[in-house]
DNA sequence: TATGAATGAGTGTTCATTCAT
DNA sequence: GATGAATGAACACTCATTCAT
């Protein structure tokens, strides 16, 4: 029986719950994020969504858990290529212009982070992302200079999203650059 | 006019619950905060914070503005004094390390940040605060290079709460000299 | 506006809560009291039930209050014009046959014994309506004798209901005499 | 056949599930009482308990006739070396101080008086269960001896367990010595 | 001006029961 | 024979909001 897949491709009803929960949370935030709204989207019964998951937090972590791996993925797919630092800094300004400017995502990512203070396994699922993201620029980079570059991902990230401002791509990376120590070599 | 001033010293009933606002969703996320919520913490009716406030998005709103505001005067604090790029520098990791490290306010502003995805209004209140921190900085550097540094401030703060990994004032003054294009002077 | 008051004359809507959850407690038991039951058969507004008590709990508890002190008001109200032993004995006689002889009533109380069990403040209920009984007896028998006499009443009330046997007003006052001693005096 | 025997020494799943009824009645009372809290307390499938009986009704009523059976049994043990009205008058009384002490069976036996309320097949099994005392009793008493001997054995049952009051040995003697004239002949 | 009372909509969750395998 | 999957109905409870006073 050919299951009623997404748009995504979920196989599994619970894959299916777990990609919709992600499109109520970019929706509704969090906060607006209720069993019955997933399962109405996902166009299942409501019974559903507490058969496959204990509580609502379970379902929440699920989809966070996802969403964070598709990021994560994403990254190191660009950074797979790089050979040098050269390589790496464009790869990470690739990245920004072109992986990680959906809204979207921008909306799941906030979602994420204030859902991580107040909840210690959210915590660590953002932590965990962070450190993969620190062991993809491990190849290219010192761990300071690692550190640096990815609180400037993080920051622009949050710049693009909400400042209203947009860095183009030379601006990311001169940027990149500099905190890298490769600016003056051109 | 009877003082019955909170903590942070509210003056006015309304003043009052807009600061116990600002602690409830610092505790329980926007998610969390309700009309009921508010008043107990406040110690006052539950008719009054529909008396002062529409509903609860305005003083969601009320709140947030005020927290805003707040983290902003504590920057332009910071830089007033300053002379130089190296001043600002220095007065910058001042701010990031001794004044934005409260937890409860990375709290608020991840809160913030989730809810101005979906609330324009509250997306221009985020939108004000950076061109605020903007043109804190504009006496200093150029536009770009206030702008790069805005970005890795704010990604900085995001890495703290989040990523579990602290920088040092040696580190976060190493980044901000890096990217002002100060670095090889020392 | 005159209150839509009960058959026992409720005056308040909360007074009518509590006596419509006895209504409720006797048709459904306890495990078939709901919020939703008892605003029905009230005719107020589900939201009614949980604004006059704080949880289903609550209700129970004030009902069964209720319930206790108007069965140990009808019992002291029987004794209250009885000088001797012995008419006490016709007045406890009289309360088994008239006064605590309806089947809404046999329900009540067992419900009651069956939460007493699981819950503390319930059990509290019921020792302190066996404590009254033991004070309304005090002015006619010894300690001793009161308990027994009134083991046998309760037990006798089991037996009526459960077991499908009565006994008449000439065996209760036999048993009565037997237990107090005054049997052999006719 | 996989000898997985509860405690009390169930043989069969079916056996088990009633044995693990009885313990999951007393503990969370008939209103907590769920497929699924029985299922898992047995260690069975959630299907055994709708598969080995037609509905939780049913599940019910085999667990309070287990559970009657064996009250029942264990008066009659008690019973059956006596031969003279003292001899029954001592078993009775140790059948209370001993055999019928424990909390879970008040627990049970106020859940099954309850549910005997609403519930005609359940009022059957207790109206058997009294029958049963009334003729294990008969051999030493006339009918209606007999029947005050048992309503006071039940009220003392109900008033050691709910009342917070215990009567010894002596006193439970002394009781029942009246009730059939016995007393004087000491 | 200020507030207690009130309520309808909606929430997370539980669960008896059905059924395909 | 036995059971995992599934679901619709119901539950206790919360709450934003309205309104009479």
């Amino acid at each position: 029986m050919p299951a009623a897949a997404s748009s995504r491709g979920a196989t599994s009803r619970r894959d299916l719950l777990i990609d919709t929960a992600l499109d109520v949370i970019a929706e509704h935030g969090v906060a607006g994020t209720t069993h019955r709204r997933v399962a109405a989207a996902a166009g299942v019964p409501l019974g559903s969504t507490t058969y496959y998951f204990a509580d609502l937090g379970d379902l929440l972590g699920a989809a966070f858990a996802r969403f964070a791996d598709q990021i994560s993925e994403r990254f190191e797919s660009r950074l797979l290529p790089a050979r040098t630092s050269r390589d790496a800094i464009s790869a990470i300004t690739d990245f920004m212009l072109y992986d990680f400017e959906d809204p979207r995502e921008l909306a799941l990512s906030y979602e994420l982070y204030a859902l991580a203070i107040r909840r210690p396994e959210i915590a660590g699922l953002v932590e965990a992302w962070f450190a993969r993201s620190q062991q993809a620029l491990a190849p290219f980079f010192d761990p300071v200079t690692a550190r640096l570059i990815d609180t400037y991902v993080e920051g622009l990230f949050t710049y693009r999203g909400l400042a209203n401002v947009s860095s183009d791509g030379p601006e990311i990376r001169r940027a990149l650059e500099l905190l890298s120590g490769l600016a003056g070599a051109e």
